[in-house]
DNA sequence: CTTAAGTTTTTCATGATATGAAAAATATAT
DNA sequence: ATATATTTTTCATATCATGAAAAACTTAAG
């Protein structure tokens, strides 16, 4: 499961000694390691029966059910006794909520970013929708001396930016409109979608394709691809993009470059407890 | 769905034999509770130290290593290699969210939370009874740079916060009683109340207008405003509010803030099937 | 650079205890 | 009533979790 989690911790504490590299993991707890496999495995099967846990994680019955009481005990997992079913409990909420306050939204994207900047080569952003606008709030430059820059702190209109558009994509019509507003939306390029029927049609395209495109429609000269990243309620909340001059990212680079970003926005998605759509 | 769900799971299964009420649990796996209570303790404690946590809790730093090691490969804790401490991990976080899922209440209570933020421009929140303690599940924040700040999954006594006190106001005198227990009321400012006369005649207030009020009952400089939401049952399971700073939440303005939570609340009692009071 | 102090891993022997099989207890269905 | 399905307990056994102590390592100080 948890692929995302590998990352390579690696830990350089105090005391490692020798043989780390190798062997990675002696030190594991084995019933420990068990009994989490089944808290987790709970928590993307729930409502399941004991018998029915037992039989697909091939374990015996009575371990199962050990685990589940223990757990039960510190309200991690709970058991409808309507339904004769194990949940995920409260307490797990409430100790998992804690991850939250530790870091911002912002630094959670951070390695995402560095490592679509070093796959792809081009700068890689992040922003979040802030009134009718795009905010900025954080990038991983590129190495390459030509550089699109734009500070993190740029306000950019919604329906002039990848990420704008990607996030645009995934709203339901009422909200999207509501942002939209009804004065003409502004050009900033002759590139810049003006036309609302045309805009639709993009951003149809971009929900079909899991990424949005800009194609110098507010900087000459620039292109953009952008995905929507959704938190822990499956809205989307945050865009992440990588963006470089036309001459990097030219037609036949998109789809590499679409999957590049919309798997780095899945993987922060995760990261953030949604769910990445399919 | 369920009514509360916390109250003592009378677990009454399939192949429940006779001795159940005198011996509770015997059936815990002890090193599994006690790799738990690590968990816990480090949800409550972040940023700890191995050899801290070790000491605090009595235990062998071998043991509470092999723990951390165990939970860390699942991604349940994490290791600060730069400041060589523990904390909750995203995993914990994303299993803990399945929670929110089991009831359909967060979701279909987002869009009723986002209008209340828009319309009072303050951050709006759902909490729901756990155990003595209201849980904060959701929340839409407001823009406005200085906010109230507390995330999902906090907890927080009944008497001490505007849902808590919206829910205490609907139930009946036994099940108040109850949950309030027989210890003196904590306070947590000045203005918290501790007498339960003068609790009781609030909360009989907060029934006959619709909406309860917190007076920096709970967080010196923030007012909070709820009112309760019925299910299907007609139970009050849930509660909306707004919170902001006392200054923007003045006197002449607790009226109309209330009318809007208050409809908010009915709103949302009606789409989950549940029938509004007059 | 060397020494010292503090922290984290590992090793190892031992006993606690987690485990599965099977039986008992209980619920549901026929 | 009987049969079937599921959960809980009992029990014997070997796994394996545990603490003590040593080793590996880092940092700080001399």
């Amino acid at each position: 499961m948890g692929d995302t989690a590998a990352e390579s911790t690696p830990r350089r504490a105090r005391g490692r000694p020798r043989g780390w590299d190798d062997k990675t993991e002696q030190n594991t707890i084995k019933s420990l390691d068990r009994a989490m496999a089944v808290f987790e495995y709970l928590s993307e099967n729930p409502g399941l029966a004991l018998s029915e846990i037992a039989t697909r994680m091939g374990q015996s019955p009575a371990t199962i059910y050990r685990i589940l009481v223990t757990l039960e005990g510190r309200g991690l997992v709970e058991f409808d006794a309507g339904a004769q079913v194990w949940h995920i409990g409260s307490r797990a909420f409430v100790i998992g909520a804690r991850f939250l306050r530790r870091t911002s939204l912002v630094e959670r994207a951070r390695p995402f970013l560095r490592q679509l900047m070093e796959e792809t080569g081009e700068t890689a952003n992040l922003g979040i929708v802030q009134g009718a606008n795009v905010l900025f709030v954080s990038q991983v430059e590129t190495q390459a001396t030509i550089r699109a820059f734009f500070a993190p702190g740029t306000l950019s209109p919604l329906h002039s930016s990848g990420i704008g558009k990607a996030l645009l994509s995934q709203m339901d019509p009422a909200r999207r409109d509501r942002l939209l507003g009804h004065d003409p939306l502004e050009a900033f390029t002759p590139h810049t979608l003006t036309d609302r029927q045309a805009l639709s049609a993009d951003l149809d395209r971009a929900r079909a394709l899991g990424f949005a495109e800009d194609r110098e429609e507010k900087n000459l000269g620039m292109r953009c691809i952008a995905a929507p990243v959704f938190d822990i309620h499956d809205e989307a909340v945050a865009g992440i993009s990588v963006s470089g001059p036309t001459s990097r990212m030219p037609e036949e680079a998109v789809p590499a470059l679409g999957r590049a970003v919309a798997g780095a926005a899945r993987n922060l998605t995760l990261a953030l407890g949604g769910t990445a759509p399919a």
